[in-house]
DNA sequence: GTCAACCGTTGGTCTTTGCTTACGCTGATC
DNA sequence: GATCAGCGTAAGCAAAGACCAACGGTTGAC
């Protein structure tokens, strides 16, 4: 019910992507579908463990399941890049203008020795 | 080091993403560059958790530090966002292709009902 | 030189969360 | 109807990490 109406937070997604097993996860099915088991053969967790995250995964709209018998064949969904797509572009255009009023204001007032020197710690 | 010539990974970068206030932190920074103490009192965590997290946003690339005196400001940097980018592509773009390839599979045998009648549990 | 402002780091505590085992449910097969 | 394959869920436990207080270091002001 909310994979289709309602988008799904940024932060829902990017939580989901914050873990390393998830990702793993997607990088198995960008191959194509798979199944629930077949997943856990190729992870170095148990297979509730991975039912675990594609319940995580599906509640951020990164996968859908298709049930096919008692197969739950799962596959990547667009969904929920498209949130974090949008969020991370809100970063890149901000990061944009940030640089521009920061060269504005440097061409501006050009004598600032130590904040041109050292960038970084 | 790290910030210029040798991309960052992906993975650091999502997990430094996947961390509520360390996206809170680069919300604040949209506005404009910030010291460490100014992000504390905007946010509900003590003075060194938010330099740790900015820690973590450095070793991402997603922040760069300008040292002015005893302030050090913080400003979105784009270089991390680029990392998160071409990751999500990955996905995107495999994610069309499973789904021209599916689209294929259905076309040449449409026979399949239990396959299209359920498509979520 | 002395003092204050600003920040990074460390040690320790505590919450979060990821993992496994055990169990129950559904659908296919015979 | 009985049995088996395939999953999801709950409970308990261990590892990860997020937090704060205290400390030390550096810079600027007087």
């Amino acid at each position: 019910m909310q994979s289709d109406q309602v988008p799904v937070s940024a932060a829902t997604v990017l939580d989901a992507l914050g873990d390393g097993n998830r990702r793993s996860i997607l990088e198995r099915l960008v191959a194509g579908p798979l199944p629930v088991g077949v997943l856990a053969d190729q992870l170095p967790i148990s297979r509730p463990a991975v039912s675990q995250h594609l319940r995580v995964l599906k509640a951020a709209d990164l996968v859908v399941v298709s049930v096919v018998g008692t197969r739950h064949l799962y596959r990547i969904n667009r969904s929920g890049l498209e949130a974090v797509r949008d969020y991370l572009d809100r970063f890149w255009t901000a990061a944009l203008d940030n640089f521009a009023a920061l060269a504005e204001g440097e061409a501006a007032q050009p004598a600032d020795p130590q904040g041109s020197q050292h960038r970084s710690a």
